[in-house]
Order: structure tokens, then sequence, then C-alpha cells
DNA sequence: AAAACTTTTTATTTTTTTTAAAAAGTATGA
DNA sequence: TCATACTTTTTAAAAAAAATAAAAAGTTTT
């Protein structure tokens, strides 16, 4: 009963608060219809009304929100050496910290018990209760089939799903999401308004990922595998690849690629304030960079240049609105950016990028927890057989 | 009133006999109302009976088709060199020749006098009623905006649009749209079943042109400019494009590219049966390789793995069901097709190719005016403003 | 050859949308 | 300033379409 008319409650979240109308447009279906729906959710105490808003001229109409602490979802962003976890009520908002926890990825027999760890102690520390929540959102590289609930390189168990071990052990619903599918997820429902109809979604981390938004929705190929955006085969610089073929675009472009880039500079006698630490790391680089230091800029922009070339391909091939830097290296977006809009420029048909947008995510380094949310509502249908939900088509 | 209930219309169209069941399926509408649409057809002897199928247990469904002779649609296919023109029946039959028109597209003024005589004439020569026929469907290079019914690169009237100016001289309603759009949507609803969903529709012709089938849809992108694949930036060839850039892949991989290096190599000394000709043309070299010229399948053999490599990038990016070869040089599709799937494998992460079918057209030389009716069909809708339509979303 | 199972068609009920009307505002101008 | 014209939202009544149930017409199994 809680689950009745999923679509409303999913157009609540999306925009925190609504009229009828909007609500009839954003669910396709009649004033009438949506009308009774809301009057439903009011009588189970999931909505309520917010006040009157202003007018363009013509009655002022009455909006509705979600009821903050009806519910509460747990999202869970993870990269190869780090776990961020987060509590997020009815209304989109953060409740307490971000928990952050070292978790390695590869080569971790361990991971998963670590993990199921982590989230017990999330949920037993917010002092809310068990049946307070509604699902565990978990976000991470991989190849990922969200259908099944697995994750096909890392995370393995043995004769069940990822999914249904951590829901088992943790006494929740739970969703995977890959980590860039989930950025492009959460860049349409909550980032720019240029981001919500065709948009290609860069995720700038360890691997270069990429979520596809076409026609509003986000497309995973046939068979799951598009936005290998990576493992483009644009260089002949012989470097292998850790997907066995040589010249990916990863191998010129990623924060991996940089890290190599500057030790191999350095120790060339580059002159550079990197010269302070004793390994280099991609973070190091990137403190650097923004504090103004002349050769973790270059390494940088030369990165983002190699990007740039891949972009004007997909700007060719997917003419998209427009083209978003998410994910973690989004917080040095402005360095990235005229780089990218560089090569762009030298490798596309002129008019073609007149027409496309490039721009920095408005949400930093939260677009991946806000993505494991996203997956949550965009799951929330499978929650209860019983609802009163019409299954996307 | 004709045009009532369309897309049960669309429906019989494409699959040619249909029962209840199949057009509920395929209109997404209940029984019920599909049931009274076709009785109300039949009333107005656009649609009839004809016959019981077989079942595979059950009772055996009755099934429907439309009336041939209620209506006929032209079809005009252009390249840069010449202008093809059908007359189609509601069973999407031919109706006499495909008559061929010389009829340069480029740096001819001329050119849309020339085209409405040649529509003129085929109307006039088959002896129908002109009030039998529904409307013109042309089909040709160039940007087209199939919105407003304009081809911005050719055939540019002043003061009007495109579609209008024809309408008006010949008489009929009209629509247009870009040759390679037409042949995705020629082979979505009338090829191979693997195009039907997430398909990449290659048109080998004068240049290389590409139709996106995502979803069940022709992707078009956000301005209209999707599938530039012809000009992609792949090679460092420095040789100058039409499009002003350098090294697209046309430049090595389209009918033009492959004409220039045949005059080449035989420049050069090399042996072949093209020396026959004063200037090699690239039906020559079609010709003479299909006859098992050395020299003409090596050339051709070369050019398809540029595109190949091309079609690797596509399937990283896109993940499709399947790549079909159609278009113009369909016609000598297995000799394209093993040096691109070589080309493929060379390039992509092995699973990917594993998902992804590679296949030759089987519409041959037809798909381009199929193209044509499809678009007439799709665009039924707007004949008539009365009907009972529910536009497409 | 009857029983069990499928698939299609018809009839009935329920749901949802469409249309129309009413309510609640804003802007305008005599 | 206050009636008039115009908007937008909400409510009510009518019409359309879908979902459900039942019947009809077959096929397959035992």
């Amino acid at each position: 009963m809680f689950l009745k008319h999923i679509d409303l409650i999913k157009g609540l979240y999306y925009s925190k608060t609504a009229s009828l109308n909007d609500l009839s447009i954003y669910t396709g279906r009649s004033i009438p219809y949506v009308t009774k729906g809301i009057a439903d959710l009011m009588k189970l105490d999931i909505v309520k009304e917010v006040g009157i808003r202003a007018s363009s001229g013509g009655r002022k109409p009455a909006t509705y929100s979600l009821i903050a602490d009806t519910g509460f979802i747990i999202s869970v962003a993870m990269n190869q050496f780090l776990t961020r976890i987060v509590i997020v009520n009815m209304n989109n908002e953060f409740v307490g910290e971000v928990q952050e926890f070292e978790l390695k990825l590869g080569d971790n027999k361990d991971a998963i018990h670590s993990l199921i760890a982590c989230i017990k102690a999330v949920v037993v520390n917010s002092g809310l209760a068990q049946d307070k929540f509604l699902a565990i959102g978990i976000t991470m590289p991989g190849f990922i089939d969200a259908f099944l609930g697995n994750n096909l390189s890392f995370l393995k168990v043995p004769d069940e799903t990822l999914v249904t071990y951590i829901a088992k052990h943790a006494g929740l619903p739970v969703f995977i999401e890959n980590d860039s599918t989930a950025i492009a997820l959460a860049e349409q429902k909550f980032g720019l308004p240029i981001a919500r109809n065709n948009s290609m979604i860069i995720n700038l981390g360890w691997g270069v990922g990429l979520g596809m938004i076409i026609n509003k929705e986000i497309f995973k190929g046939h068979s799951g595998f598009a936005g290998e955006f990576s493992h483009l085969p644009l260089h002949k610089n012989g470097k292998l690849c850790s997907c066995g073929k040589q010249g990916c675009l990863e191998t010129e472009a990623s924060l991996l690629a940089i890290e190599a880039k500057a030790a191999e500079g350095l120790k060339q006698g580059q002159v550079s304030s990197l010269l302070k630490y004793d390994t280099v790391s991609a973070d190091n680089i990137i403190d650097e960079a923004l504090k103004g230091d002349a050769f973790a800029i270059k390494i940088i922009a030369e990165a983002a240049y190699f990007i740039g070339q891949g972009l004007a391909i997909l700007l060719h091939l997917m003419n998209p609105e427009s083209i978003i830097l998410s994910g973690k290296g989004s917080v040095i977006g402005k360095l990235w950016l005229s780089p990218i809009q560089q090569a762009m420029n030298e490798h596309c048909i002129p008019h073609l990028t007149t027409y496309t947008q490039l721009a920095v995510s408005n949400l930093g380094n939260n677009a991946q927890l806000l993505g494991g949310v996203t997956t949550v509502i965009e799951n929330l249908y499978k929650l209860n057989p019983q609802a009163n939900i019409s299954e996307p088509t």
C-alpha cells in the first residue's frame, strides 16, 4: 500500500514539489487520475500539501510533496579504492554525513564482507528503525547486469546473485548499477536541464566512463555494453590496455594514464611541485594542478585533449544536446574544459559543435551517490508486487 | 474517413496480412478496440478478410489485408546522378517497372523542374486516376529537415519549402527524407528481423551513410545530424574531405575514394581487367570485382577494412543487435563482408563482436525505394487532419 | 473419443481519458 | 474601482478504451 501510484511518487521525488498539473504532465496521465492518486497518498500520510504556488495568471495551484521521513534510502557509491555511503530521505536530502570506508575492490576476497559490514554499521549508527529503510542502491565499476543483479567484474559470490547475497545479509532489498550509468541517471534527474533529453555524460575517474541519455532514457545497448568510451581504439601508441587491446583511449586519458605520465616526466627532470611527494598519486596531481602547478596542468590538459578527440567522434554519431563532465574528475572541471573544447572544434564538422553544449556537472562529487538513490527510485515498482503500478514498457 | 485508424493501416501495410491479435500487439491497443476498427475499415472497403491461418493449437485466427488498389504511393529515390521512380500499391507491391531518369543533383539549376517532369510523366503513364494517389515520398542525399520538408544541400527553392513547391506542381502531398535514413526505415520494416530493434544500417554508396535504429526507432539526434559516419575523423592521411576537414572516413572508404585509388593503381602499372576502360568508374570496378578481377577486389577490400574500423567504434558505443550493409553497394555485399568482419574483430573488445551480427541486406537495390514508401506510410496521419488518429508521441 | 489444453472471439465490467463546466485568480480599461 | 476579458486550476459528467470473464473453435493427449 505504501507503493501505490509509484509514478506519482517518482514525480514528486524528482521535482521535490509539484502541482497536480505538473504530475499529470510528468506521468502522462489525466488530471482526474492524478487528483485521485494524490488524494489516496495523502490519506496514507505519504504526501502532504505544501502550499499555493504563484501563477502567471489564473488560479494558483496547490502544490504537494512527499513527507520526508516516510522512508529512507541507503546509497552506496564504490570505486576501486573507496566506498562512500549515505542515507537519504524522501525529499532527497542527505540524513547525516557521507561515511567513507577504504575498501579495495580488485584482488580482495574479503571485499563483499567488508561492504556488508559497512552498510550494517551505517544502518545501526543512524538510529532509524530497520523498517523505515526502503532499499539499498549500490553503484560500482564493472560490467553490471542490473536486471539480474550481478557484477561480472567484481564482488563475485557463489551460487546466487550479488544482490540476493547482500539483501540476505543486510535484511533489505538491494539494487545495483554501473557507476557511469548511475552518474548519468543522477545528471538526468538532478543535474542541468540540458542533460535531460539527449546527453552524453562523461564519468572522469580511474577510467573514462560514459552514460548515454537518448530520447530521455538511459541507453545501454542490445546486450548492455553500450558506452564503452574508455576502450575506443583511437591511438597507435602500442600501450597495452587492461582490456587486452592496444591503443584504447583509456591508455592516454584516464587518471591512471595521468599518474604514469607524471612519474615519467618527473624522472626526466621536469620541474614541478609534485617532486615533494614520494609517489605521485592522481589526487596529488589534481591538488597541485588546482594550486597552479604548470606541469600538473599540462599533463591534465594533454589527457583532456584526447578525451576531446573521443568526444568529437561521439558528436558525429550522436549529435547530442549536451556533453556533461561529471564524476570524481569533475572537481577540476575548469581545467579540462578548454582543451576538450579545443579538440572537439579541431576534429568536428563545424556546425556540429555549435548545436552541442559542453558543461561541467553541478552535482560535484555527489553525482554517484545521487545515482544510487535514483537507481532505487527507478526500481521502486519491484519492491511490492501488489502495488498499483504500470511497469515500464 | 479513409484515414481512420491509421495505426491499423500501418500494421496491415507492414505485415501484409495480420490477425486481430497481431494488430493488437502491433498497435498496443486492446482486442475489442482493434476488432471495432477493422470492422469499420472493412465497411469502407479498405480492408478485406483473406482467410483463416493455421494455429499451433487453438482456434484458427481470421486474417486481414489492405485492399491493394485502394490507393497508390509514388516513391522517388534519388542519388547524385540517377533518379528512380516507382508506383506502389497498398500491398507494398510495385505497380509496373521502376523508371530511371538521369538527373544530376549537384550544380544543376534545372534539377527541380526535371524532377517534377519525371514525376508527372510517371503519373500520366500509369493510367491511374490522380485521386488514387496518396502521396509522393522522395528520398535523397543531403541535410534534410524532414519536419519542415526542406533539403539544405540540394534542390533549393526560393520563398517556400521544397515539399510545398513540388506538391503544388505535382498536385499531391509530398514527404522527403534523407536517403540513408530512408534505407534504415526500409530495413527496419521490410528487412531482416535482426534489424528491427537496435541496428546500425550502413548505406554503401557515393558516401558511407548511416541510419541508426535505437529502441525500435530511427534516431536522428538532437538537431537531426546524428549518424555522420562518413565524416568520422579516423585517418591521418592529409586528404581533404568535401566537408572541409582532413582524414574523414569517407576519404578512404567511399566509392569516390575507390575510384581514385583504382586510377592511381592503374597509373602505377597494376595488371587488371580495368585497363580496358577509358575512365574507370565505380560501376566498372564493382562489375570487374564481381567477375573476379584481383586488383578490383583488393581495393574494395581495402575500403571495406576502413569501414570495419569505423564500425568497431560504432560497436563500442552503441552495442547494437546488428549491423546491416545496405544501399547501392550491398550488391557486392559478400566482397565487403569478410574484410569488414576482420577489421571489427581486430579493433573491438572481443565479447562485443560476439553479440552483434553483421549481415548484408536482403532488399538489394530496392531499399531506398521501399524507404520512400515507408516515409509516406509513417506520415500518413498528416494527410487528413480530421482522421481518427493518435499522433506519435 | 473424451478430457485437457490452446488460441481466438465475443460480451461485460472497470478503469481511464476526454470533454465540459465551475472556481479562483490576474490584467485591463472605462 | 470595478466590471470585463482572459488564464489556470479544480471538479463533475460523459465517452472511450482496457481489463476481465466467458464462450467458441480448435489441437493434443491418454
